[in-house]
DNA sequence: GGGAACTCAGTACGACGTACGGAAAAGGGA
DNA sequence: TCCCTTTTCCGTACGTCGTACTGAGTTCCC
């Protein structure tokens, strides 16, 4: 995630960025209310962004059009244009959405147990919100959850005492573990939300593969993890020992700055 | 990654699984000559190949359509059917191509220095072929040089003398940090595959936020990191600051395990 | 009461993947 | 040599998508 704040000129906020841009940062943070002058609104928002994430979680993320959403809801494609000005615009609201639910930990606590809470959080959310994932948004929306999220993170990463930049570099490892786990675990247990092929589907599909290129004497180690039995993996344990592993080592980095 | 090794039937190898699968492992495996009778083929399955590649690599991987990659090879859309199954399949093809490109570490290094070698070649790729990184595979293709570059992979952390599971998570936990930091740099340094805007064209549209909802005081974290100038990232560095943490945490696990 | 502002939604356009079917090219058997 | 079978190439067409444009209908303000 890249959180630069670009130079800005010393107007009136209010002229800042484009219009589109400016259009979509007061939906993410203060959602307009109706106008006053035409018809009543059918819908709110809000509507219009459960809709979308009902949608993403029945039918998978690839489902999600303007014209699914609207049907979901009873109203025409092109009525959805009034609350949201496009489809990623409705799937950046929804990302900001699905932040929402997480819980920030106890700020008394120690800094590890409050990083690990927020890995666990994270985890949570992937799993509560699969789309997320195959979401693969080139970049985090602004949005206050989002943001009120990663301040969070980062703020309990200070406590380590780190520099700036290293605490920004343990925050995004942090972040990038659950990502991996979520998105190796979760397309395994869940449909391919294009295909509708099911990972079983997929691999007997192709287990053609096994009787014919595979040979256990050009993959050895994988044959033998394999028949160890350690690829049937459980998602929680995978994030655990990740996160052990990885602030262990954060830790030896603290001690090693207050010896030197 | 799953690499389960399903169930097989005691049969013939060469009817396990479907038609449409069996297909595809013999293209990645096994290319077929051209058949001897029709007429003779306009292009080579490579060319179709790296075609595809070639329009990735131009225009984004959103932009890898059938019709963009035959307009290239100057033949008609479907005559790409002749030699791949599908648009999908053809990525599959494209990403497996992408892996052939990984050295593999010098087997007599110390264990860390291999995995460390296979990170960073694992970088060079992201940064060789950033389509991989919205490529947003479910799976990784079961072709011949993903699957030497990950058995390799397991063979260098199997020389920690780590238990079979936590060699599995091992590899898994280098290969998550490696694809996040690609993930959050490269797509902050290259446009953005489908709207063809780019990071700074992205910033400055909303650059309103900052003069409106941010305040220093709601995101205090945020405000200080950004100040001391560390969200000014150099990918290498995060690579390797992620890896030199994540690797000293299994040493001491290894440590643990031995004195335990 | 009339005009301005707004909502809702039908139609349409250009993209996409790809099913289908036909024309043309090449080899093998007579 | 001729024909038939196999295969390639690809034009057409269908159903999907996002969304621009347009117009009809609704509500508030002056």
């Amino acid at each position: 995630m890249n959180d630069e704040r670009p130079t800005v000129p010393d107007t009136d906020p209010l002229t800042w960025g484009t219009p589109e841009g400016r259009h979509m940062i007061r939906l993410l943070w203060d959602p307009p209310a109706p106008a006053g002058r035409g018809p009543k609104q059918k819908l709110t928002l809000d509507q219009v962004i459960e809709a979308g994430m009902a949608v993403a979680a029945a039918d998978g993320v690839d489902k999600l059009s303007m014209r699914n959403v609207a049907a979901q809801l009873g109203v025409g494609a092109m009525s959805l244009y009034t609350y949201v000005p496009g489809r990623d615009e409705l799937f950046e609201l929804m990302v900001d959405r699905a932040w929402a639910a997480r819980n920030l930990p106890d700020q008394s606590l120690p800094w590890r147990d409050q990083v690990e809470l927020h890995a666990r959080e994270a985890w949570a959310m992937y799993q509560a919100y699969p789309w997320l994932i195959r979401a693969n948004l080139w970049r985090m929306p602004l949005g206050p959850n989002v943001m009120d999220a990663q301040e969070d993170l980062y703020r309990a990463v200070m406590l380590t005492g780190l520099p700036y930049e290293e605490v920004a570099r343990v925050a995004g490892l942090v972040e990038s573990h659950v990502f991996g786990v979520a998105r190796s675990l979760i397309t395994d247990t869940s449909m391919s939300s294009s295909t509708g092929v099911t990972a079983d589907e997929y691999w007997d599909s192709r287990s053609s593969f096994w009787g014919t290129y595979y040979s256990p004497e050009r993959f050895p180690t994988m044959t033998a993890i394999w028949e160890s039995g350690a690829f049937e993996r459980s998602a929680g344990d995978e994030i655990e020992f990740g996160l052990a592993r990885l602030l262990d080592g954060v830790e030896l980095l603290i001690e090693k700055l207050a010896d030197g």
